[in-house]
DNA sequence: ACACTGTTATAATATGTATATAACAATTTC
DNA sequence: GAAATTGTTATATACATATTATAACAGTGT
């Protein structure tokens, strides 16, 4: 279920991070459910065991999991609406200039961003 | 006109092309403009020579300028659309993920990118 | 000639990433 | 109760990246 490019310049523990956050869009992870533990999870990537603590730490500190003794990592997002809506405006930002030097269209930018929400059916 | 976060975790040059991306977006630079040169806005901004030298060769390598040894480096955006649209695509779908597990609505992003698009009024 | 341009080279320091071992206290399983 | 597993913490090493510092080079403008 998750894929680790190790060719890619991001770095692993962010690979697991984004992941993980897509998994929760898609409703393949939901409220509740327990992630594998740190060495269990890093066992079955081929990865070091803290650098899936170190995903789960971020993860914990965005407010995207709980960390429960007994459970491990378990699904949990914090949704401060107030927050969530001013780091989308920070990380639109750049990426829409770069699109707007490249000539994209307003209209075309919609239509991609309707296109990918469609996969998190969450709410919509 | 370029303001630096020295408390920022972004690196430096990173800052540095975002800023010029945004400069052109917003036609404050246009085609054709000449940057400053590298120890010119090194000086001015307070940072190392090669710092700036970074942020240039990134700026070249990703086609948004083409440096002549008599103009430095000038403001020349290479519009490769397709190319454009596979990069948003990438950009977005961590971005709009997270935005979807803290409830932000469909709607909400349509909103937002009309009112940053508004600045980047290039074309429509 | 002189000053300025981008470019390149080398070095030093700091920080971030990833790994390897190892231990600790709390909890689950048998 | 003993054994295994949990997240957590500590230390050490290796490597890549980021930033700064000097220095030099060849082409360009005055």
């Amino acid at each position: 279920m998750i894929e680790i490019d190790f060719n890619s310049d991001e770095a692993l523990y962010l690979q697991l991070r984004n992941q993980i956050i897509l998994g929760i869009a898609t409703a393949q992870l939901r409220e509740g459910d327990s992630l594998p533990s740190v060495r269990q999870l890093a066992d079955t990537i081929g990865i070091n065991m803290h650098t899936v603590n170190k995903a789960y730490t971020v993860l914990k500190q965005e407010g995207y999991v709980k960390v429960d003794r007994r459970k491990g990592a378990v699904i949990a997002v914090d949704a401060d609406r107030v927050q969530a809506l001013e780091e989308l405006k920070r990380d639109l930002q750049v990426i829409l200039a770069k699109s707007s030097c490249r000539n994209i269209s307003l209209q075309e930018v919609h239509e991609l961003i309707d296109e990918i929400y469609e996969d998190y059916g969450g709410l919509k």
